[in-house]
DNA sequence: ACATTTTTTGACACAACGTCATATTATTTG
DNA sequence: CAAATAATATGACGTTGTGTCAAAAAATGT
């Protein structure tokens, strides 16, 4: 009746997981397609007529994984999060100053904001709240999560920097308003970047350099040592990409190609 | 044939401008209509047959003003604009420091989006290529000339401060620098605000007032003078508000009643 | 081989879009 | 003022997409 491999009466683990990595093959499956089709054509391009069909099933199958357009959508958001918080997790473990990983982070989030700028634009659909509406609050939950498990790595990586003495705790809010700060900054310079604002016309020409810059002279104004006087900034841009993002620069080459 | 009342033939230009008096009186009453409906139930909400019947009229009509509802999305979009440049232009005319305009703003941006924060979302949902796909080149053009305006306005601020001797001149880039940086700073900020997040579960209390500090260390550390050291920036915020925004105010301390 | 459960399917009812020929209303003209 | 003409409003129509569900097909267990 209520299609669910999970229900199956297991008599036999066997042919009980097998049901279920198809199920969950095919979970993946209609993710790559939607995918797709919402790179290429578009939340209009994306219907669920067009999914059945690419992947070879009817419609109601589709149905049976997802209940709407918009719970897939959820689902590539929730794809999307896990390879951003993986890069996350990087930077976190990186080995140096608690001020190179706050910086790490930041590099993490232009560097994926360049490397999938469309899947950041369909992390952004997540947020309006038509779509939202429409899928149950349960699944969004684990959208959430990871939203807040970035903040979590990035409050941590400040509150360490207090211990370790490289950032003054002159107010307890501190650590809050920095994140505040960057993230918000980093949020917002990303999405302007994909929002068609033709910054050339402008006349800025690097706004990824400018933001590099930016995100230090906000740490500095809190006297997060060391200050970027004391350092190139540059130099550790490079450093932490061949230490970190090695796999992304490279996605990155081939992309600009 | 072409509804359109700019086409009369124009021998008495009398009944000819109530014509176009009316025609132009519909059309806010259309774009009225829809934003409250937009409001009230979200794009789904908003439909074209909702909006005919609610200004009682059919829906052949409205069509006669917008060729679609994204049309009419970015008409209420381009009077929001209007709403907020409005404000932009009072803080660039402030008497004060080149700093204080700066920072007004900020605070214009700030306050706009506590006012009117569905507004600032459905400006947002402008962005997003499955709306803009569907209007007419033409018709963005107008908002994008807003935008250019507003940045205009932030370049022009900051080129005064080097010239004033406010802001030494280190390097070309950094009038771009500076106003990206407070750009997507803000922009970053007031959707992060609006987007669902539970700041005060993650423990962050006052992001309004974090992002007023935040502006202010990011001015400080291009050593944009005078240092907020030197002053009371709370009592600066106080000061701008009463002089440039009192309306706001007001209508701000009503909704929170 | 048969019974039972699970999965797939496509027909159906519904909602909204955008178009367009026709009806209605307003304006001009003789 | 009435006929002619132009402007405007209307709603039926065709289309596309949604989500549901009973029946068919396939898989599984005995």
């Amino acid at each position: 009746m209520h299609a669910n491999p999970a229900r199956t009466t297991d008599r036999t683990t066997d042919s009980h997981s097998r049901k279920q990595r198809e199920w969950q093959q095919r979970e993946q499956l209609i993710l790559d397609t939607a995918q797709q089709l919402l790179q290429q054509h578009g939340l209009q391009g994306l219907t669920m007529e067009r999914v059945a069909s690419e992947i070879e099933y009817s419609r109601g199958t589709v149905y049976n994984h997802f209940a709407s357009k918009e719970e897939i959508v959820n689902g590539i958001g929730i794809r999307c999060m896990q390879k951003l918080t993986d890069m996350f997790r990087r930077a976190q473990q990186y080995t140096g100053s608690q001020r190179d990983r706050i910086a790490a982070l930041g590099l993490a989030h232009s560097l994926y904001a360049q490397l999938h700028p469309m899947e950041l634009q369909q992390l952004q659909l997540l947020k309006s709240p038509d779509i939202r509406s429409k899928i149950s609050p349960q699944k969004q939950q684990s959208l959430l999560q990871m939203e807040q498990e970035i903040t979590g790595i990035a409050l941590d990586i400040v509150r360490s920097a207090i211990t370790d003495g490289e950032l003054p705790a002159s107010q307890p809010a501190v650590p809050d308003s920095i994140v505040l700060g960057l993230w918000s900054m980093g949020y917002g310079a990303n999405l302007l970047q994909l929002s068609g604002i033709p910054f050339a016309e402008l006349g800025m020409q690097q706004p990824l350099d400018m933001m590099w810059l930016n995100t230090h002279k906000l740490l500095d104004s809190y006297q997060w040592q060391p200050l970027s006087e004391q350092f190139d900034i540059q130099q550790l841009k490079q450093t932490l990409c061949d230490a970190l993002f090695t796999d992304e620069m490279l996605q990155l080459k081939q992309k600009q190609k």
